[in-house]
DNA sequence: ACCTACCGGGG
DNA sequence: GTGTACGGTAGGT
């Protein structure tokens, strides 16, 4: 074997081809065979690549795999794999008739279009299926789509039981049988081939997996503006992109298309939009990253780029194979870049960070601030088409442009542990993960660790079942009413993973419903009238048990020592095991099971009452509790006592379950709920020991509430929960108030955000920001469906939405005050008044009286 | 109360 | 891509 070392691949490759025609030389005077394994031999190379992306095309009637990666040496490179078949399993009804099946199976064969689909060959192989034992057929054929044809043949045939993994993606299903994990190193043995790819091609015989992963990959971040004279209205179709901007390691550059003088090195002229496009393909040509990431780039900027190439007729061929981009419409749309990585970083965080975030909206620039504590560059947006048009002032949108790409950029770094870590874990390319759901990522997991088990996945449902499915609702976690109040000494307890623990120390799943084995002995879910069985461990609850262990296990090392990928690895496997419960009751899920759903809540339910009811019973007062946590207010009592209360619990607890300490609130408020059709709303404001606020279910985040109602509610709760002073917040509010009579308060406080829903003229009933988009309209600013309304309530005469004016035409205090004070204000503090004794009127009194008392 | 349509992000 | 895969909520009936 010839162990090559190559510099690069593409060097060794060239010096390879002096030999091979050296040797084709002296071909003649030696035996064919010899020279041809002597050849293979020379040409056999060997190369360490850590994987990428993948696809697979068909070539010859096979298909072949495409793992684009890069080396260690840091070049990307693309291997291909040709020792590849697909296939999919059968069983039988009786499986004594395996061996006739089989001999029917062989036979069959069908035109397609412009080829013959045909089983190539069938075998008998010992599987299980939801935890049974049985013989399986696996049928092969030549080509992957061939699978669906030939299952549609056989779907309905009377032997056939059912026709199991026929519909999993052949890229995936490569990774799983190979046992290749993304970013992981694969080693390759083959032969490099010159065919048409902006990469060099190996040919690879052989390939065989190893523990290294990818150090630091090439990421590029980019970002496009566009011409838009028409507010929030986008027209990919009319309205050219103006700017486009990269931001790399060592990478900045801004190509736009009028010139104008400046000292900026980073600013790149072109000529027109067709330069800039065809300068977007090259600097990805030459720059060669392995991720290229954007923000909301699947849903607006490459989407742009593909319609304004397609009106150039520009083929955007940036695909490492000269593949064109591949735009993909599904729920939402993606696109695909063959070869590089493409990496919306909002989809992930949206996804993955969302809960965590103390944001309400996604935006880059609220995003960026939370993360990276940086925030997008001050510029009004609605003036760069003015600016365009005059070429007036463009340069500071042309690093506006570049900190957008650079936001992308140092967001993708930020998260790009978080997305390692679940294709890692999940076993999945990046550009999968980025864009799956978390009951989607779960059933991968499952499917890869069902693989490993020798189990068989169980279909899809059928249409029908999806719809019967999405009919069912079952009751979920218990919520304890809270008693509104100001309370001292809050002590927190919660369940360390309530559902994953439930799961695996009732062992529910598939397989362990209402086993035989245990129908007289075992207990029943509390309320149901179905149990699991206690004498096997099912494969689900084996699942969601390694989950946590394996957690377990990073959080013992993060106690040592920090690390950013552990910490992203522990996260990650905490949300695969939380997501498990939600993934039971999920409509569309192969391992669906609503009675494992509703005994996970059953059982949570059970667990809390027993703690409350413990609770009371130890004197503790419960102030509220809701699926998995309790709070009690300690009032004088020591925090001891309640520490003491959870570990004598934890002794009851079956399995791993397990209560926890989890915080202690100096503070807190607990306001009065309006009653939903389910339960209570949970609203409630805590102050930490640390001295943060931290607020739930209040108004305040709300966008269409006017800044001053906001900033008086958290005045209010900080002055209550930090300072204990009633009287204070009382004077506060009722200042504040004064001070909107007077007009001391400025405009801008006043500005009420409400999002236009359709077009103007569809709405039947005139809101107030309805009548202001109205008038928009009619002074040419053309607003739809999107766009956000300002609009403050004047001074003027009439019914609300006649009162409502354009902010810009309010002169300064001219504001309707009663509206501001009774509509906005009051509202947002009056329920924190009431649980202090306090009622409406209380806040209209004179302050005189106070001045009183301190004389 | 229930069902359906649409948004989100992006200039 | 061997595909029937978001989740919340405003608006309508």
């Amino acid at each position: 074997m010839v162990e090559y070392a190559p510099t690069t691949p593409l060097e060794s490759y060239d010096s390879l081809r002096v030999i091979i025609f050296s040797v084709t030389f002296y071909k003649g005077s030696l035996s064919r065979t010899f020279i041809n394994s002597f050849l293979y031999l020379m040409l056999m190379e060997k190369i360490g690549f850590y994987l990428m992306d993948i696809t697979y095309k068909i070539e010859e009637n096979k298909p072949v795999l495409y793992l684009f990666g890069k080396t260690r040496e840091g070049k990307q490179v693309c291997v291909l794999d040709r020792n590849v078949e697909p296939y999919f399993y059968v069983l039988l009804k009786d499986e004594d008739n395996i061996k006739n099946f089989i001999e029917k199976i062989v036979k069959i064969e069908t035109e397609e279009k412009d080829r013959t689909a045909k089983v190539t060959r069938a075998e008998e192989t010992e599987k299980k299926f939801l935890g049974k034992k049985r013989k399986a057929v696996k049928v092969y054929v030549q080509i992957p789509p061939d699978v669906p044809v030939i299952r549609e043949i056989i779907k309905d045939w009377d032997m056939i039981e059912t026709v199991l993994e026929y519909d999993i993606p052949f890229r995936r299903r490569y990774l799983l049988d190979k046992k290749i994990t993304p970013m992981m190193l694969v080693e390759a043995e083959g032969e490099f081939i010159n065919i048409r790819s902006k990469v060099p091609v190996l040919d690879a015989e052989k390939i065989s997996t190893d523990e290294d992963s990818i150090k630091e990959p090439d990421i590029i971040g980019f970002d496009i503006e566009t011409y838009n004279p028409e507010g929030k209205r986008f027209k990919p179709e009319e309205h050219p992109i103006i700017m486009l901007a990269f931001y790399g390691k060592d990478y900045k550059k801004i190509i736009t298309w009028k010139r104008f003088k400046t000292e900026d090195k980073d600013i790149e002229f072109v000529d027109g939009e067709v330069d800039l496009l065809n300068r977007f393909k090259e600097v990805l040509k030459k720059e060669k990253p392995d991720i290229l990431t954007g923000y909301n780039s699947d849903g607006f900027d490459l989407p742009y780029i593909i319609t304004r190439a397609r009106k150039y007729d520009i083929d955007m061929d940036i695909g490492l194979d000269y593949s064109t981009l591949k735009y993909r419409k599904g729920r939402s749309e993606q696109i695909l870049i063959t070869g590089i990585v493409h990496l919306d970083v909002f989809k992930f965080i949206k996804k993955s960070f969302g809960r965590s975030l103390e944001t309400y909206s996604y935006s880059l620039d609220s995003v960026a601030a939370e993360l990276l504590g940086e925030k997008k560059d001050d510029v009004d947006m609605d003036t760069l088409a003015g600016s365009w048009d005059s070429n007036k002032g463009l340069e500071v949108f042309c690093r506006y442009n570049l900190k957008d790409a650079m936001l992308a950029y140092k967001l993708c770094k930020e998260v790009l542990p978080n997305i390692e870590e679940f294709v890692k874990i999940i076993g999945l390319p990046i550009y999968d993960i980025n864009r799956m759901g978390f009951s989607q990522m779960v059933e991968w997991y499952i499917l890869k660790q069902a693989q490993e088990h020798g189990e068989l996945a169980p279909n899809k449902p059928h249409h029908d079942d999806i719809k019967e499915r999405m009919g069912k609702r079952y009751k979920g976690g218990f919520v304890f009413e809270p008693k509104p109040g100001l309370y001292s000494n809050i002590a927190v307890f919660d369940f360390r993973s309530l559902y994953p623990t439930i799961i695996s120390s009732h062992n529910i799943g598939l397989s362990t419903l209402d086993c035989s084995c245990c129908r007289d002995s075992s207990e029943k879910v509390p309320g149901e009238d179905y149990w699991f069985c206690k004498k096997k461990k099912g494969f689900l609850p084996s699942l969601v048990n390694d989950l946590i262990e394996r957690r377990a296990r990073v959080k013992e090392i993060l106690k040592e020592k920090e690390d950013r990928m552990l910490e992203a690895r522990s996260n990650s496997l905490k949300v695969l095991a939380n997501s498990f419960y939600g993934y039971l009751g999920f409509y569309a899920a192969r391992w669906y099971c609503m009675e494992c759903a509703k005994s996970v809540t059953a059982y949570g339910r059970y667990y809390i009452n027993k703690v409350i009811k413990q609770a009371k019973k130890n004197g503790f007062d419960v102030i509220y509790s809701d699926t998995d946590s309790i709070f009690l207010a300690l009032e004088d009592e020591k925090e001891e006592k309640a520490k003491n209360f959870v570990e004598k619990l934890n002794q009851d607890l079956p399995g791993i379950m397990e209560l926890e300490y989890e915080q202690f609130y100096p503070s807190g408020i607990f306001v009065g709920v309006k009653q939903g059709a389910f339960g209570a709303k949970k609203k409630y404001a805590l102050l930490s020991k640390e001295g943060s606020l931290k607020i739930t279910g209040f108004e305040t985040v709300r966008r269409n509430w006017s800044l001053v109602a906001k900033e008086t509610q958290e005045k209010i709760l900080n002055i209550i929960l930090k300072e204990k002073d009633k009287e204070k917040a009382v004077n506060y509010a009722r200042s504040v108030i004064r001070d909107i009579e007077e007009k001391k308060i400025e405009n801008e406080k006043m500005i009420i955000n409400t999002q236009l829903q359709k077009e103007v003229e569809e709405y039947a009933s005139v809101a107030p920001h309805v009548e202001i988009a109205k008038r928009m309209k009619e002074k040419g600013v053309d607003v739809g469906p999107g766009s956000m309304i300002q609009f403050i309530v004047s001074n003027k005469q009439g019914i609300i939405r006649e009162k409502a004016r354009i902010p810009s035409e309010v002169e300064k205090g001219d504001y309707d005050a009663e509206y501001y004070i009774h509509n906005q204000v009051v509202p947002a503090v009056a329920k924190i008044f009431e649980v202090l004794g306090y009622d409406k009127e209380d806040l209209f009194e004179k302050d005189q009286s106070q001045l009183g008392d301190f004389f």
